[in-house]
DNA sequence: ACTTCTATCTATAACCA
DNA sequence: TTGGTTATAGATAGAAG
């Protein structure tokens, strides 16, 4: 689907297994994406580029499918069997992955974050400043971000785009990236936020999908949980 | 790509729905395949039917990039990929170790609870939106509360009387408790709320002096928490 | 690595088996 | 559930930023 027809082999130019790469990846997602709106189905597409980066797609989310994944096809004697395409391995990954995720799951008995807030650090007024400015720094990034987010993530029950976001937009967090939060910034982190934050938005919003993709989110939260100010 | 253009969403007919799955999903696999050929990258796709069947590809093999995937998403975020194969098994090595250290250093040594905040769990508009009302829910008590607290609190610097709160308060946060988030109470959990809450408050204000012990504020805090919405 | 621009090539919606 | 057939919508190779 090209100029020309090209075999399915391996491309020896870097350079174009590279730009092929990014091209097919992208198409790719986009062919999940609608499988998941169209049918209702539930994916995850993990792609490992030719440079090692990590790139994924997951309607609900990549966690959830793997996990749902992972779940059925270590119960013991499966009742049902999972309908491969390619030989899959029952291996002792599986098992050791198991171990993990159970002791993850023991060892945090609290199901959200906010239960680990140590409440006992909130007795004074700066601190609470702190914590409100931290809790608004957060929230006003994250509201601009959920702009950015693939909008057929929000298909789960076949709902309408993005409910309830555009109202919460509404309260005074600018749709374009205009830094008006900068006040949160003290002299000797400044430089890190705004720079790192924009410049990993602007190369998204050259995009014609306008989301940004799973490793922008996480070095974007990363970069805004930096800056929250101190207790 | 059809005899006709139709729109990306759910498919009503639930016979459609599953032939257009089918079809899809046999197209999906084999662009997957055509890319890791062509790129030699590494990927898998987990696809669940509308029916709830789970169908996969991967190559190398779906459980070998799910291992991948996970063991280097736990790591920290690290810019510089190696190309081959050996610096890049040293490399996962490290990353292995820095990871472990991570952990431990957030177990005991973070600062701010934002740091524990799990990033990758937020990866659906869904799970924002439960975010972004949490972080609502919880500055709003938190602003409701700063009145409560002691106003020599604020005198720590020789400063004026709650310096910056005022501001934060104009912020649609009313300072008498009327209840005005209440939207952000779901149907279950909506009694515990604004009954523990509003009862609180209440026999503080019953006292002269009008402002929360640390303990009263700590519980407070605690019930906030658990209405807190999943992620 | 990520666009944009065609000219082509592929995938697939509808239909029927 | 699967497998053609055919007309068309979509994806993409090549080239150039």
């Amino acid at each position: 689907m090209g100029k020309r027809k090209i075999a399915i082999e391996k491309l020896e130019n870097p350079n174009k297994r590279q730009v092929t790469f990014s091209k097919r990846r992208k198409g790719l997602f986009k062919k999940a994406a609608d499988a998941c709106l169209l049918c209702e189905a539930e994916m995850a597409v993990i792609a490992f580029s030719p440079a090692g980066k990590p790139y994924t797609f997951g309607h609900t989310s990549v966690d959830s499918v793997i996990d749902r994944y992972l779940t059925r096809s270590m119960g013991p004697i499966s009742g049902d069997a999972h309908h491969d395409e390619q030989s899959r391995l029952l291996s002792r990954e599986i098992k050791d992955l198991e171990r993990e995720l159970k002791q993850q799951r023991e060892n945090n008995n609290s199901r959200y974050w906010w239960e680990q807030i140590d409440m006992e650090k909130y007795d004074s007024v700066e601190k609470l400043e702190s914590l409100v400015e931290g809790l608004e720094k957060l929230r006003s990034n994250v509201l601009k971000r959920v702009e950015k987010l693939p909008p057929w993530s929000t298909f789960v029950n076949g709902e309408t785009t993005k409910p309830a976001v555009p109202l919460l937009l509404t309260d005074g967090v600018s749709s374009t990236h205009t830094h008006e939060d900068q006040d949160y910034v003290d002299d000797q982190e400044a430089v890190v936020d705004d720079g790192v934050d924009a410049s990993v938005i602007a190369s998204a919003e050259n995009e014609d999908d306008h989301w940004l993709s799973d490793e922008d989110w996480e070095q974007l939260m990363r970069d805004d949980i930096e800056l929250l100010p101190a207790v």
